[in-house]
DNA sequence: CTAAACCCCGTACATAGGTACGGAGTCAAT
DNA sequence: ATTGACTCCGTACCTATGTACGGGGTTTAG
């Protein structure tokens, strides 16, 4: 049994953050005995652990939720899974774009000589 | 001259953005004849366009700001479009490795025929 | 002339995920 | 027993980029 301090360090998090994730209702506030100090043992420790790893993987507070209450159902969690790819694929999609598009206007700016312009404030009007 | 509603519908976008990038310093307020209204000409417009192309290529307000005070100079033009290329890159390479994690825990969502366990729940434990 | 539509300003609210503060109680070491 | 570190709670604050509201003035169409 750990006080709250302990297991934020442990967990390299801070006592606010995981007083945070009790609000939010991601883990449930554990026995507090006569010091009124919250007293955590090694279940706490893997639930903040699969929080922190999914938080991890993209998903937001709500998902992690979403995630921990479903943990029997397996089709539930991979589309869950699949949605969250889709999503990441399609932030990659517009990275990239992006990247050739900024790529090509550093180049120009990388090969222009004129100190009285710049290609890519030009190419932005 | 258009009033701000005219201009923001052109640009498909709304009055209150259109104030709040005069509060931020991104554009200058206009001239307001006796009636009190904003009244906007062509500079205005293609002011406003700079800011949502800049924007569309993922610079921040501020950094918008930053580039139309630079214009005069292309080599910190460059610096910054360089800067914002390399964040771009690190942010491709981290969903990408999300990608194939999340990818790897739906397949073998996808595989498993337990239901009494889910595998990418198991790997978040 | 009137009513609808538009504009003014300042301020509060929204999101997501925390972070900070302050006054009070508790615990551990000296 | 005292002191310093820790914890409690509720609430306010933070970033970034807007959005919404409310009470008032203006303009324009009929």
């Amino acid at each position: 049994m750990k006080t709250i301090g302990t297991l934020a360090k442990e967990l390299d998090i801070s006592v606010e953050t995981i007083r945070f994730y009790e609000r939010k209702g991601l883990i449930v506030q554990p026995l507090k005995p006569d010091s009124g100090y919250r007293m955590y043992d090694d279940t706490h420790v893997s639930q903040l652990k699969f929080i922190l790893k999914a938080k991890a993987l993209g998903f937001t507070l709500d998902e992690v939720a979403s995630l921990m209450t479903m943990s029997g159902n397996c089709a539930d969690v991979e589309s869950m899974g699949l949605q969250k790819l889709k999503l990441i694929r399609e932030k990659i999609a517009i990275l990239q774009r992006l990247e050739h598009v900024i790529q090509d206007m550093t180049s120009s700016c990388k090969a222009n000589h004129d100190p009285n312009s710049c290609p890519l404030i030009n190419s932005l009007n």
